[in-house]
DNA sequence: TCGATTTGTCTAATATACTAGACAACTAGT
DNA sequence: ACTAGTTGTCTAGTATATTAGACAAATCGA
């Protein structure tokens, strides 16, 4: 859109450049196949070098977004933002089937720590008190899409970090407690830079976007269930209500 | 969390301290009133020089998110982020109201221009049609809080520039027109770093993050009547579904 | 085959970001 | 009044980001 310098310090004019062209691309407005404009016609667009674009362009081909050849030019390689839906009753492997053919969902590991202030506010429990943690990672295509942490009363899902492992999904287990239905209590959304874990995760380039969702999810009488901080590559994914 | 240089390019450090005491704050990690460590104590966390970390309280002191006092410490100012609640049936002054002693929507202005491939599909009408595209700036206790772009079929209504600076709110408008109720057919929501024109008109510092809202809604006859998308400062709001 | 266009690589100069250390100015408690 | 601990300011050196220019290597159409 607005394509000036100026915008000073902060973030480095070679990762604004790389911003703004993900986005055009993930944004729909350039379709794999397309025909990047040259190197000089970006340099002149964003009023740059051609080395800085060059950088940029670099990261993109390195992220796989696009790739260059050499006396032809650069290509749109892969395709626009997929959409994860949050709603009362989504599950995780519905909402995203059609658009990935294949689905994952890593569990790395679970713990068991006392609930902070937050964590008890959203389980209704006292401070303190024992609460499962379970780390994830879910990925599509052999891309990774969200990195979630879940936190579940210890004196009602003691075992869940065992039982998961098997089950495999948080569906299914949650019915080994003999939940058989769920439904979304509250989402809320936010966004920040990576961390230097999720940046290695979530196989981002430096600096990237994540969006943030805190949800908390109830059982049918409406006691909440588990609360999961998730985060997902802004550049990959958008939230669909 | 996880405080380590590492992460390498793109963003420089000083935001990235900037940004990480600022989620301590708006989180709730740090109330107003507390103090910071000292910046000593900041420079061994991020493994940053002092004065790396002091550029980073200076942008936080100008944001008016802290304030240094010379020989006592540095202090934490405002408070945390706003909550803008979406849903079927939220209205802008409703959600806020509570959160917020003043609200104000200021018209930066409206133009007639032919629909784009991604408006014409939200509306429901042919590519290049004619639209009516309104900006507009929305502030919570004179901070500034959205900046958002509507598109309206100019078909259906062809002066609702006109009209808005005479209503003032959406809702209002809409009634104008004879309809008396609307609710939101979908939201999608993404992150991406601020352009020029939104640091400037949300009062942020260089690279800070947007989220981005992307809302259709519709009559009561499930028909569409304009198409939003509203940027807010990732720092200052988060999105409650 | 030639020439125009495009990406790839190299060298060099300048501006900005970051680190390092020293000391001044202010605050609070003894 | 003194001292320890804190923020404010200055100078200087190193690393990274950005600009600048030149030429090589590949592609494509005339």
């Amino acid at each position: 859109m607005t394509d000036q310098k100026s915008a000073l310090g902060g973030v480095a004019l070679w990762r604004r450049i790389a911003d703004a062209i993900r986005l055009d691309i993930v944004g729909g407005k350039l379709a794999a196949g397309d025909r990047l404009p040259t190197e000089a016609a970006l340099a002149a667009r964003f009023s740059a070098n051609r080395h800085t674009v060059r950088r940029a362009l670099a990261v993109l081909a390195d992220e796989g977004v696009l790739a260059a050849e050499q006396g032809r030019g650069t290509f749109v390689r892969s395709a626009r933002r997929l959409s994860y839906p949050i709603g009362r009753r989504t599950r995780f492997s519905e909402g995203l089937a059609g658009q990935a053919r294949s689905l994952s969902t890593q569990h790395l590991g679970d713990k068991i720590e006392n609930a902070t202030a937050s964590i008890a506010r959203a389980l209704a429990i006292p401070t303190g008190a024992k609460v499962v943690r379970i780390e994830g990672l879910s990925s599509a295509d052999g891309r990774p899409l969200s990195r979630s942490t879940t936190w579940l009363a210890y004196r009602q899902f003691a075992d869940f970090g065992q039982r998961i492992v098997e089950m495999t999904s948080f569906t299914a287990t949650f019915a080994s407690y003999g939940i058989a239905d769920y439904a979304r209590a509250s989402t809320r959304i936010s966004a920040r830079h990576a961390d230097v874990e999720e940046t290695k995760l979530l196989a981002l380039s430096a600096g990237a976007i994540v969006l943030v969702s805190e949800a908390v999810d109830e059982d049918a009488e409406g006691h909440p269930i588990s609360y999961a901080l998730s985060r997902f590559p802004a550049e990959r994914m958008e939230l669909v209500v």
